[in-house]
DNA sequence: TTGTAGGCGTTATCAA
DNA sequence: TTGATAACGCCTACAA
């Protein structure tokens, strides 16, 4: 059913002034109900969402921006191509960022030049604020440009080489390698191997440190041959594992791998060695990639927050673009241990 | 009257009246050198395009939307969580996109509400197209509504429920089968398995008709129990190889997997019956996703042609939102084999 | 080829 | 609280 008036509901050829003139007031008025400032639930109120409603309006983004300075987008810059860590950062970045009311847009950057590019070029596109999900290998800002003028919030998510002057959103590495260590304890391991990524290969770097300075656990790590360093690849944990379980007088009960490629070749290996996993040995990942549902048996794995992560980035920078303060807050998240087949959950006695 | 003494290189503060008033000329002028409407390299030329450079001045794009009508962003929707496909396409999108001047809108949605939600919501915001990369499950559009005036140019890439009504580009999947039987025939296998998805599962269900009907090769096809349908796991691949090679008397000598992680089954399931790849048995995957990397050996596979499906999306989209005819073309680009280590090249004899 | 001037649709200002 | 009006920064007829 239908008013009684010709609501002419054409696609949205319709200004304020249409609906201004629908519901009998100004159009200062309609774009104070439409925009929210005016929140009493009156007449007024009722007749100019109405007319919104019978001509399909809705407010022209652009002219809003133009007069408002605030544009409803939120740049993002991620790694081109997109890899994992980063699809699930923007999967959580974007219903944060609607949320909020932002749209999202959406840069790749390969080098430190496209880097650098992607975020001039977004910048001067009025956005309310940019979040960089750094390539690997890239600073940011390379040099503390004209591009970091005062006017747009950055904030870079993951990488580890965050600037004083940019703010940060990481995860605890120690953290992380503390709650797979406690883990494996708590499942009664009593000897525990860590493969590790080469030092320079970001995420875990500083778990190392982790992993042999934890105080209270140090007794599980037995032997110094238990950790390597290599690349992040199946064979890596193939080879190590079948390295580490030759001899058969004394091995580890419990290892730690530094992702999910070389804890698949570990399984591997042990599987081959008939070892069975976890009732001989456990293993636990890191990152819960898509790889760790796949194994037999599925991967404990330590998950980046990235939701968390996400909605401190949004909160940050909405905070930031509003308030007049400027602080360049370095935080870290600890992730969260993602419990399946290849460790065993302790009995309860 | 200081030229170059005192430019004022504070952050875009600037608006095209500096620009005009420092090069001495118009602000029409400056509009026509900086949009190139005017080609000419002559003084005029270099003397705005110096005071643009020395203000630090770039365009306004909300005051150019708002009065061209042409936003210079284009609507993306993926599936969230965004998978591998949609990550693949969205990278190949970005700079495709970028270089028609074009930047990118992101939108996540996961079920049909979602979709047509953030639909609505960018075809309101002056985009100057949309594209969908229609999560599973999912139609576009749902009910022809007043979303699609005629205004925006749309186009669905991926997926298989295209409307008549909806311009689409995807997969040649007969295409793709054709491919990999006869990248397998050029190798010398003399008959082929297919481990299929299950019909209903898009990417490659019409690939099984193709495999049954491809006419020079159908002799490949010893055996009709060779060809199964099932999950698209690791698992089914692994149990699929083992009763296929449980009978030793007839066993294929290629074998075709609707995906990766079915192909990491059966080279398991290879390994573990000491049946060499590719000597004994060949195998070929659809997908090409990080997976076929990591395997060992490592997995031919039929990859998508997501450069190639984004660049044309892009050019459909520049080229209906210029013109004024609008087409639904629905357009498949065959797939192309990555030759890898599960299959043998042929010799040249 | 260049300049002038009028809007694009909205929000902010200010007076009522 | 509401309304009239002036920007916001740019593009583009139209005139010179």
């Amino acid at each position: 059913m239908k008013p009684s008036k010709d609501p002419q509901p054409r696609s949205a050829n319709n200004s304020i002034v249409d609906v201004a003139v629908l519901a009998r007031v100004s159009v200062a008025t309609v774009s104070r109900v439409l925009s929210g400032q005016r929140d009493k639930n009156d007449d007024v109120d009722r007749r100019v969402r109405q007319a919104a409603a019978t001509l399909n309006y809705s407010v022209n983004a652009a002219a809003k921006a133009l007069r408002s300075k605030v544009s409803g987008v939120l740049g993002v810059v991620a790694p081109k191509p997109i890899d994992f860590p980063a699809s699930q950062l923007i999967s959580e970045l974007e219903p944060a960022a609607k949320k909020a009311g932002k749209n999202l847009a959406l840069a790749l950057a390969e080098t430190q030049q496209e880097l650098d590019d992607k975020v001039r070029s977004l910048i001067l596109r009025d956005i309310d604020g940019l979040i960089v999900i750094a390539p690997q290998n890239c600073r940011l800002p390379s040099t503390k440009d004209a591009t970091n003028s005062p006017g747009t919030p950055i904030i870079q998510l993951l990488g580890h080489n965050a600037s004083p002057q940019v703010s940060w959103i990481g995860i605890d590495t120690t953290a992380a390698m503390r709650a797979a260590m406690q883990h494996l304890a708590d499942a009664n391991a009593t000897s525990i191997a860590f493969l590790s990524p080469t030092l320079d290969s970001g995420m875990v770097s500083d778990a190392l440190v982790a992993f042999q300075s934890s105080d209270q656990i140090t007794e599980l790590i037995r032997n110094p041959a238990w950790t390597t360093c290599g690349a992040c690849t199946i064979r890596r944990g193939y080879d190590d594992a079948l390295r580490m379980f030759a001899d058969k007088d004394e091995t580890p009960d419990g290892i730690i791998c530094g992702n999910d490629q070389i804890a698949l070749g570990v399984l591997q290996a042990l599987n081959q060695l008939h070892i069975v996993v976890p009732d001989q040995v456990m293993v636990v990942s890191f990152g819960d990639s898509p790889l760790a549902l796949m194994s037999e048996p599925s991967l404990t794995s330590v998950c980046p927050p990235y939701r968390t992560m996400a909605h401190e980035a949004i909160r940050l920078l909405l905070l930031e673009s509003e308030g007049t303060r400027r602080l360049y807050p370095h935080t870290t998240f600890p992730p969260q241990i993602i419990d399946r087949g290849s460790t065993r959950k302790l009995m309860h006695v």
